[in-house]
DNA sequence: ATAAAGTTTCATTATTTTTTGAAAGTTTAA
DNA sequence: TTAAACTTTCAAAAAATAATGAAACTTTAT
């Protein structure tokens, strides 16, 4: 196989993987991309690399910063601003864990409270059944939340002890 | 709350978490309104409750089947068919992990795997880098979908084992 | 065997999401 | 201060995804 070849199966297998998960396929290929890219690649780069316009360029490596797994980089006597994706695969693991903990598990959670003990005075079999049942969902999802938090709270120490370590 | 404002809400809160999550909306708002019903609906009845089409229902409880979290129930003396979601919340993240795992996941390491040992006879640095970065993403995400098993195996032997000991 | 009751399929239509590109905005060097 | 180099925004267009509904299909009771 070409190493062409590879690089663009990669980067289309990353990309057809994000939408399947909710990330849109441009996002997930630009990470894609610069997980590869040995050296910080500018907007230029990855527009020409992937046949993008500007302005998609621009708002998904915005994205991507966000998410807080690409960062800038300025070169020294450049003007132009580059950019690199976290490249540490636990640290981007947490990162994603976080971000989507925060966008979509927290107000689903709030979602959850609200209507497993908004239904007063009604005593009909259907919504005793609805609030039990949205309580049941809201406890488990809690806990699965507390338990992501837990994860990547272990993580980070693992890393930040790494990071102590390496830089003694 | 009226007890129809937060059925509403949860459904439609559920189906807009599913989009995010890559689930098509109709199918989690179904899967919203099963979870909720004290008794199984038939077609007409979810047809009728989220005001969708035939056609609509049909293909999203049969994609609700595939995924093993919603059964079909026959009723003595109907011919209809009546649907049930599984309320078992432990068994319900265990069956959609490992859905996942096995639509998305499996195939992604294939993928990994293939660009990682299939690049020959480049000796370039880019060429380089990109063998190690996704060689190591194949051993990162092998890694995660082990977990998933593992998790999953023991919630599984967990739930034998309450079945157990309730049917004695 | 057949007709009634019910379900599935799939070409077409509608909706949602993503992408484009040109205009507006920003920063930097001189 | 200004103009060149670069980035961001956003309305409009394109692409992708989901929903409809009528026809085809299946099952069941007689």
């Amino acid at each position: 196989m070409e190493f062409s070849e590879a690089k663009n199966k990669f980067i289309q297998t990353w990309g057809a993987l994000g939408s399947q998960w909710g990330i849109n396929k441009t996002m997930a290929q630009i990470h894609a991309l610069l997980m590869v890219a040995p050296d910080a690649l500018s907007m230029e780069d990855i527009m020409e690399e992937l046949q993008i316009s500007r302005g998609n360029a621009s708002m998904n490596l915005r994205a991507l910063m966000d998410w807080g797994i690409v960062y800038k980089e300025y070169k020294a006597g450049e003007r132009k601003e580059f950019f690199i994706a976290e490249k540490d695969l636990d640290e981007l693991a947490v990162k994603i864990a976080q971000e989507r903990s925060k966008r979509e598990i927290k107000p689903a959670l709030k979602v959850l409270k609200d209507v497993s003990s908004g239904v007063k005075n009604d005593t009909s079999a259907e919504a005793k059944h609805f609030t039990a049942q949205t309580e049941k969902l809201y406890d488990f999802v809690l806990k699965a939340d507390n338990m992501i938090e837990k994860v990547t709270e272990m993580k980070e120490n693992w890393i930040g002890r790494l990071v102590m370590k390496i830089m003694k």
